[in-house]
DNA sequence: GTGGTCACTTAGTACATGAATG
DNA sequence: CATTCATGTACTAAGTGACCAC
């Protein structure tokens, strides 16, 4: 290891568990309050303006606000909201507002456009203004001092209150989340720091100073009942060091991974339903990159699986499809409902043992019933320290960019591109096509075809230029319009493959940014061509470390 | 083993920003 | 210089997995 400017190395390391020395910081940034709305806008109640109470009001205009997403027509959004908004009103307001159907929030949400069409229009000096403002909030609350070091924190806002969006069909969407006061928020910072004050008029629900926990301010949320966390931005020496270490995990797996594999392997035939299971869920997440699936709450969140969580109608088994043996179609929503849909081939051994497992099940039943994540885990960390499910998967993205990079080593940043879509491919990484794609498209089309015509021009004018006199001859003119053309159908290429692919989860969380950045040094490209500033950032640490010899 | 709590990473999307273009 | 579009950032939901009490 070269000297390091990045200067994990050099320091001392705590005893176990504990993250830090000293801590100081200003408590997190609260959302400024409920501006009332002026007397000129109005809700009505079966035609009837009602004034409502400052609760009720503040979320009513919550849901007008929304009211051109497409979710608030969904009906459990609409239930949801009408429960929690009810909670809010006042005796009064309760009897008479029986029925969201008759509400009229019209002219709050014209309002609400109003407000975000100003926005836009503002001029220069407002805009500055705006962004000042907002600078000397970050300057204020968004650094913290750990140890020795300035910190950027990455969250150091409050959740602003509004209505619970979950992602999927979530029983839960619509409800309302509620206003976090500082009397619900504890702060974590060193006892001989100098310690944040409340708000004026409030005081802290607790003031801690445990140095075994990263997190400088938490709170519980009103949906599910979990703790929310104020914690170091990614660029911070805490994360990076962290970061380090998980790869560090999924290199020793690259050196034993056969050896689990071939244990796997023989597992399949073991005589214990639960060890075949295991075997089998195993097969599953090296070959596949399944997540480990652990169960959850039934009707507390969207119904989505993971390897461990898998269910009988979650897979079809084809004894032939498409030529192929033993193909297992897999169709389930994962996390965040992302659809995971797969024809896989397997080895003839795991069809037998999926055929095994479903036997006298319903559609409903769990495909892993002997299984769950505690176990799994339990065991791989019994074949290597640190090893459970989720390492695979960063040990899979990894192996895969550094394959694919060797495989593709000739067109650069193209190559790149398509190395790290292999691995958003096999990690289900997937976004909804922009807005524009499709305009896009057919501008950059609109490019090419221009260039072709252009191209087709010089090569007669060149063609003419021969004839007239050969001496000259340069081609220059038509090999750059040629290399032009090249460049733009890359472009459309790369963008076309890209439509559903979201690359950035995968170069943000799994692929270990040495190889990149060995790549770079090998290929004489620049970094900048692959990582912006604040991933140049996140990854100082494996920037400052790498040479070109890197092998993951 | 089970169930609950807690801390932390991973994830897609909405919105802001700034570069390219006309 | 204004508009358009791609890229970058903020936000916060949704996972993983450790640990603890019973």
């Amino acid at each position: 290891v070269s000297q390091c400017q990045f200067s994990m190395w050099e320091e001392e390391k705590y005893e176990d568990g504990v993250k830090w020395r000293f801590l100081e910081h200003k408590g997190p940034y609260f959302p400024p309050e409920y501006q009332p709305l002026p007397d000129n806008v109005q809700f009505y109640y079966n035609g009837k303006a009602v004034k409502l109470s400052l609760a009720a009001e503040e979320v009513a205009v919550f849901f007008a606000q929304m009211l051109d997403h497409e979710y608030t027509t969904k009906k459990v959004f609409r239930e949801n909201f009408f429960k929690d908004w009810r909670k809010e009103m006042t005796h009064d307001e309760r009897s008479l507002i029986k029925d969201l159907d008759k509400c009229d929030f019209g002219e709050i949400h014209a309002m609400h456009k109003a407000k975000v069409e100003a926005r836009k229009n503002m001029s220069k000096e407002e805009k500055l203004a705006l962004k000042e403002a907002n600078q000397k909030i970050i300057d204020e609350f968004g650094y913290c001092l750990l140890d020795h070091h300035k910190e950027r924190i990455g969250n150091f806002k409050i959740e602003p209150p509004g209505l619970f969006r979950g992602r999927g069909e979530h029983p839960k969407q619509g409800m309302l989340k509620k206003r976090i006061q500082p009397e619900d928020v504890i702060i974590n910072c060193s006892k001989n720091s100098c310690i944040p004050a409340a708000p004026p008029g409030h005081h802290w629900k607790e003031i801690r100073c445990d140095n075994t926990v990263t997190w400088l301010a938490s709170w519980t949320e009103n949906i599910q009942g979990s703790i929310k966390y104020i914690m170091l931005n990614a660029n911070s020496k805490l994360k990076g060091e962290k970061d380090w270490e998980k790869y560090e995990i999924a290199r020793k797996l690259k050196s034993c991974v056969e050896g689990i594999r071939s244990q796997y392997h023989q597992d399949l035939k073991s005589k214990q339903m639960g060890t075949r299971q295991r075997a089998v869920a195993l097969y599953f997440i090296d070959k596949l990159a399944l997540r480990a699936g652990n169960e959850k709450e039934e009707g507390e969140t969207a119904d989505t699986v993971g390897c461990c969580s898998l269910r009988v109608e979650h897979i079809t088994l084809h004894e032939q499809l498409d030529g192929n043996e033993c193909v297992v179609e897999f169709d389930f929503l994962g996390k965040d409902s992302i659809r995971y849909y797969n024809k896989v081939p397997v080895i003839r051994k795991v069809f037998k043992n999926l055929k095994l497992f479903m036997e006298n099940k319903e559609p409903g039943d769990d495909m892993f019933d002997r299984l769950n994540t505690n176990m799994l885990n339990k065991h791989l960390s019994s074949l290597m320290m640190g090893l459970t499910a989720k390492v695979f998967r960063t040990y899979n993205a990894s192996i895969t960019l550094q394959q694919q990079l060797r495989e593709l080593s000739n067109k650069k940043l193209l190559s790149y591109n398509r190395a790290n879509r292999a691995v958003a491919i096999l990690c289900n990484h997937q976004r909804a096509p922009p807005k524009t794609f499709e305009q896009s498209m057919a501008t950059l089309q609109a490019k090419i075809d221009a260039r072709k015509e252009q191209l087709a021009l010089a090569k007669s004018e060149l063609k003419q230029a021969k004839k007239e006199a050969k001496a000259k001859g340069s081609s220059d003119p038509k090999l750059q319009t040629e290399e032009q053309l090249l460049k733009l159908e890359v472009q459309a290429t790369d963008r076309e493959e890209n439509k559903q692919i979201a690359l950035g989860t995968s170069k943000l969380n799994y692929l270990d940014p040495r190889i990149s950045v060995a790549w770079c040094k090998n290929m004489e490209v620049p970094l900048e061509k692959i990582y912006n500033k604040s991933q140049r950032d996140k990854f100082a640490w494996a920037i400052d470390m790498t040479e070109a010899d890197f092998e993951f």
